[in-house]
DNA sequence: CGCGAGTTTGACAGTGGTCAACTAGCGTGG
DNA sequence: CCACGCTAGTTGACCACTGTCAAACTCGCG
């Protein structure tokens, strides 16, 4: 087991309560976000709370895609990979993200715990069951798969045309938005990936993200401190940098 | 105009018969496979066929996303672009596929023919009234959108990881599952993009993808006949090469 | 205090990009 | 009918960005 994590080895131990929702305090956009009363209460009878220790991992690419998970706390990392080991990563979860899209059925990549995590699981073949009650519901699983969709194609973009500096600072960015969007203020954002996540996911190596952080560091662009946080000092700089506009 | 094209300028002029949708003859995964009788004719009913000609624009990145298509024939080609031009392509999009998936209220991304086309229309407000009346249709919009996000994780894998060469193999694997799964035959394929849309969606340059394609033809692995056509002659070789088996 | 994983830095090399010239194919017009 | 010219594709020479390999460093933890 990795250091510091009290908690369960495996996503399938460890059952909570059986989670009523009310026990999720993401009062944002999730999976149960604008539901009825009356809905969230069927929601809520097949859904399991869960926690899952630091890098623990969830899911398993080409697995049985038994279990959809909405995520309450914590992060996890999504990642396909190749036969030689080489990796990609397809994104970071937090909480209020959604987790388990397949197609067939089977999962079409892996998650992985990047901080101790709570989930809210549920059984697919119940969870499509309700979604023939629930229209409200399949709406909502709509509007955050199209979503991701359209997130997955910005990262397209990125990952297809971006140098390096481009590719970093974007991430950089993508993360301040994020955190910007449920705190408030985003300047300071938390690093719980390491540098060869945050390679896998850019499609660079660790050294190249190193190299490019030193770099905005020299230049004042952004600030980091020792633990996993970084200050982005310089935002209008960083947003030029991101697009190739200097 | 481009050349030998007899079709509408735009998409929005020469609305044809208001298509009733026996009019599309892909039997195959389209918006309407599998619904009852009654509810296609609900949904022929806010529907539209559109013809437009080869080069003709669809749609536009950031323009208002008013419309949603389901292409029923021809081919079509999707991209983002960078503000100094360079260009990502998301996707190539063939009958029976869908367009104009977004997030907030504009199109991700642009289309454009690439050969002459024909498509279904419908006005995204009167198809969401819809989709709250038949919930069949709700769920086959999610599985069509589930399964394009897959292949969108796939395409990051390919863009982040993956060598010129594997890359180039796994985009004609991919061309010659999808003309297997509707011909039978697979080993013949069209490419009705030219080389510099095959380097945009591969995250390659034109030259690259041309000296990728002589090298594949010098080993005998593919043939290029003169027409918008290739045909794979060693397709053990091709899918070992598209994974860094060699 | 010392070990070890993760990170940073350096030297070097290779894949794929850039720039440029050349070729092939095709539609147009003389 | 052939010649011209345009566009798309191919090929070559060169180079730069980023990857590779290796070593040094940092920080947290036992």
């Amino acid at each position: 087991m990795r250091s510091g994590s009290h908690f369960a080895q495996t996503a399938s131990s460890n059952p909570l309560v059986n989670s009523p929702c009310e026990k999720c305090n993401i009062a944002e956009m999730s999976l149960c976000h604008a539901l009825s009363c009356d809905d969230l209460r069927k929601l809520s009878s097949i859904s399991t709370g869960i926690e899952v220790g630091k890098g623990v991992t969830i899911i398993n690419e080409m697995d049985s895609a038994d279990f959809l998970f909405n995520v309450t706390g914590g992060s996890i990392k999504l990642y396909k990979l190749l036969p030689d080991g080489r990796r990609q990563m397809t994104g970071f979860l937090f909480p209020g993200d959604f987790l388990g899209i397949a197609m067939n059925d089977c999962y079409a990549y892996s998650a992985e715990a990047l901080e101790d995590c709570r989930l809210c699981r549920f059984p697919r073949a119940r969870l499509e069951e309700l979604l023939k009650e629930v229209p409200d519901l399949e709406n909502r699983l709509l509007n955050m798969v199209s979503n991701e969709l359209v997130l997955a194609q910005d990262q397209m973009l990125l990952l297809g045309r971006k140098t390096a500096i481009e590719k970093v600072c974007s991430f950089l960015l993508s993360l301040a938005k994020r955190t910007q969007r449920k705190t408030g203020a985003g300047h300071v954002i938390s690093l719980p990936m390491g540098r060869s996540d945050i390679g896998d996911y850019l499609g660079l190596t660790t050294e190249t993200v190193s190299r490019t952080l030193t770099n905005l560091k020299k230049k004042g662009i952004i600030s980091i401190p020792t633990n996993g946080q970084l200050e982005i000092n310089d935002i209008e700089e960083l947003t030029d940098l991101a697009e190739g506009m200097d």
